[in-house]
RNA sequence: GGCCCCAUCGUCUAGUGGCCUAGGACGUAGCCCUCUCAAGGCUAAAACACGGGUUCGAAUCCCGUUGGGGCCA
C-alpha cells in the first residue's frame, strides 16, 4: 500500500497480439479490484519488444477493453518511454553494489550452459564476473568492452505471501545472477516491470500464474532499490478443452471475436469473472455492479479453469433475457443494420415496434446472432421454408393446406389484434367449426409466417407481423404447398 | 531435465476438521407447462486422484506417489 492507503492496480498487456481471453480476465480482475476498493486502474502498454509490437495491436487491445467496458483511470502509459528510468535504476543498483557488469561472451555462456546440461543440472549463471573488482570493471567499461549488467542475487531464499497461492518461495541459488541490462543497453523485462510498477505506485500486482517464476527476481529488485514489494496475486491460467494453456489452436480467442459472435459484454465479463473466482454464494448471473460489490482477491481459486463455451452461451442467454426489449433493441440495432434488415425495412417505423419484437425473441436467443435470425421473418420480404420446419409441420401438404385454409379465414375475420386471449379463443372456435385441430392450424401457420420451426407464440407473431404481411405469407405458403400436392 | 503451481461430478465451482448420506450451476436424461422453441418448475445420473499418517473425527492438516499445467533451458 502506498502512503495514502489506496489501491493502485495495473493491466500491462504487450501489444504483440490481440486481447485474448486470459488477458481479458486479468484485466477484469484488476478492474474489479480497483472498482471494489475505489482505487485506481492503470493501463500500461508493455511495448519494449519493438520488433513484435505494432500500433494495430495496441488499437486491438484498446478495442477489446472498450467493448468489455473495462475503463482505465490512468494511461495508457507506454513502457518504451521509460527506458531511461530503467537504465537509471540499473545504474543505481550497480552503484549500491547490487548489480555488476558482466563481460562474459555469448560463447563462454553457451559453453557453461552446455556443461550444465551435460551434468543434468539446470543452468544458472555461475557469477564469474561478480568477482571482478570495481576498478577493473570500470576500466574495462571505459574501454568500451561489451558487457551486460547482472543482478547480484544474495544467498538465501526469496518468498512472498501470494494472495491466491499463499506462501511461495524460491531458493536464490536456483535463480542465479540474472541480466538486468543487455549489452546494447536495453532493459530486461523484470527490471522494466519492477521500475514501472514502482514509479506508478502500484500496490497490488494481479497477473497470470505464468509470472510466478518472475516474481522472486522482481522482489529482489524492489528490495535492492530500497522499496517494499507490492502485494502479489497470481491468477491461474485459463485452459482450452484439452487442458493446455488457451491459445489460437482453441479457436477464437481474441475477445473481439466473441463480440462479433454476438455475445454481450456484460455476459462475457460475468463469465470470465466466474472463471477462477466465485462470490461465495450460489449466484452466477451477476450484473457488473454485483460483481464489483462482491469481488475480493481472496476468493480467487488457485486452480486453472477450462473455458466452457456452452456455459458462456447459457449465461449470455440469461443476460439477454433479463434485458428489457428496449435495451436489447439498442444493443442489437447494429446487428440488424449489418444483416441488411435495418430501420429502412422496418414495417412500422417507430422504435416501439422493434423493442416489442426484441422482447418477443430475446428469451429464445442465446446470442445476438440468434436474435437476428429469430426476428428476420418479421420484416417484409419472402421467407424461406426451412427443411426441418417443413419436415415437422408440413409433412402432409394436403393436410397443411387444409389447416392454412382455416388460418386464412381466421386472419380475415380477426379484428382484435393484440388481444392474445381473444385471438386464441376465436381461432380455436373457428378450427372446431371446420373440424381441424387448432394445434395443426397454429403450427402450419407458424411455418407459413416464419418459415421456421421455432417462433414466439403464434398470436404474438401474428400481431407483431401485422395483418398485411401475414396475408401475404399465407398466400405464398398455399401456393407453395399446392405445387407440392400437384407435383406428387 | 531443473524450478514452481495445481488436484471435489464431463465442465465451472461451494466447502477452510464434525452442519457432507459433499451443495449450486452448465451440459446430459426424464417429467410438468404447452401452438413450436426457448424461458420457467420438478426429478435423475454424475465428483472429494491414490497411498500413508495426524486426530475421537478428515474433501478439509502433514508426507509421499501419480497426474495435469506453467516458467526456464
Amino acid at each position: 500500500m502506498n502512503s495514502t492507503g489506496s489501491v493502485r492496480v495495473r493491466f500491462a498487456p504487450s501489444p504483440t497480439g490481440f486481447l485474448h481471453v486470459g488477458g481479458a480476465r486479468t484485466a477484469i480482475f484488476n478492474w474489479l479490484l480497483a472498482r471494489h476498493t475505489g482505487g485506481v486502474f492503470v493501463l500500461r502498454i508493455e511495448d519494449t519488444d519493438a520488433e513484435r509490437s505494432t500500433d494495430e495491436m495496441i488499437r486491438e487491445i484498446l478495442d477489446g477493453l472498450e467493448w468489455l467496458g473495462i475503463d482505465w483511470d490512468e494511461g495508457p502509459h507506454f513502457q518504451s518511454r521509460n527506458v531511461d528510468r530503467h537504465r537509471e535504476a540499473a545504474e543505481r543498483l550497480r552503484e549500491a553494489g547490487r548489480a555488476y557488469p558482466c563481460f562474459c561472451t555469448v560463447e563462454e555462456l553457451a559453453a557453461e550452459r552446455e556443461a550444465a546440461i551435460a551434468r543434468k543440472e539446470s543452468y544458472v549463471y555461475g557469477g564469474r564476473c561478480r568477482a571482478i573488482s570495481r576498478e577493473e570493471a570500470d576500466r574495462r567499461r571505459a574501454a568500451g568492452e561489451p558487457h551486460t549488467i547482472r543482478f547480484a542475487v544474495p544467498a538465501g531464499e526469496t518468498a512472498w505471501e501470494d494472495v491466491v497461492h499463499g506462501r511461495t518461495a524460491f531458493e536464490n541459488r536456483t535463480i542465479g545472477d540474472f541480466i538486468v541490462l543487455r549489452s546494447d543497453g536495453a532493459p530486461v523485462y523484470n527490471l522494466a516491470v519492477t521500475v514501472d510498477d514502482l514509479d506508478m505506485g502500484i500496490t497490488h500486482v494481479v497477473r497470470g500464474d505464468d509470472h510466478i517464476s518472475n516474481t522472486p527476481k522482481q522482489i529482489l529488485i524492489y528490495r535492492a532499490l530500497g522499496a517494499d514489494p507490492p502485494v502479489f496475486a497470481h491468477v491461474p491460467l485459463i485452459l482450452g478443452p484439452d487442458k493446455s494453456k488457451l491459445s489460437k489452436r482453441h479457436g477464437a480467442i481474441a475477445v473481439t471475436a466473441y463480440r462479433d459472435q454476438g455475445y454481450l459484454a456484460d455476459a462475457f465479463v460475468n463469465f470470465l469473472a466466474l472463471l477462477g473466482w466465485s462470490p461465495g454464494d450460489d449466484r452466477e448471473v451477476m450484473t457488473r455492479q454485483e460483481l464489483v460489490d462482491a469481488f475480493t482477491l481472496e476468493r480467487i481459486t488457485g486452480k486453472s479453469a477450462v473455458f466452457d463455451v456452452e456455459k458462456l452461451e447459457w449465461l449470455n442467454g440469461q443476460h439477454l433475457s433479463r434485458l428489457s426489449g428496449r435495451e436489447v433493441a439498442a444493443i442489437a440495432a447494429p446487428w440488424f443494420e449489418r444483416a441488411g434488415i435495418g430501420r429502412l425495412t422496418e414495417p412500422q417505423g417507430d422504435g416501439d415496434w422493434f423493442a416489442n419484437l426484441m422482447a418477443l425473441v430475446k428469451t429464445r436467443s442465446r446470442t445476438l446472432h440468434d436474435l437476428v435470425e429469430q426476428a428476420r421473418p418479421f420484416f417484409p420480404g419472402p421467407v424461406e421454408y426451412q427443411p426441418d420446419a417443413v419436415e415437422k409441420f408440413w409433412q402432409d401438404p394436403s393436410a397443411a393446406l387444409a389447416a392454412l385454409a382455416v388460418a386464412v379465414d381466421y386472419v380475415e375475420s380477426e379484428d382484435r389484434w393484440g388481444d392474445l386471449e381473444a385471438m386464441e379463443g376465436r381461432l380455436r372456435s373457428l378450427a372446431e367449426e371446420r373440424g381441424v385441430a387448432a394445434g395443426k392450424v397454429m403450427q402450419s401457420m407458424r411455418v407459413a409466417l416464419t418459415g421456421q420451426r421455432v417462433s414466439p407464440g403464434i398470436f404474438e407473431t401474428l400481431t407483431a407481423m401485422g395483418a398485411a404481411l401475414a396475408r401475404e405469407r399465407l398466400a405464398a405458403a398455399r401456393e407453395w404447398l399446392s405445387r407440392r400436392v400437384a407435383g406428387d
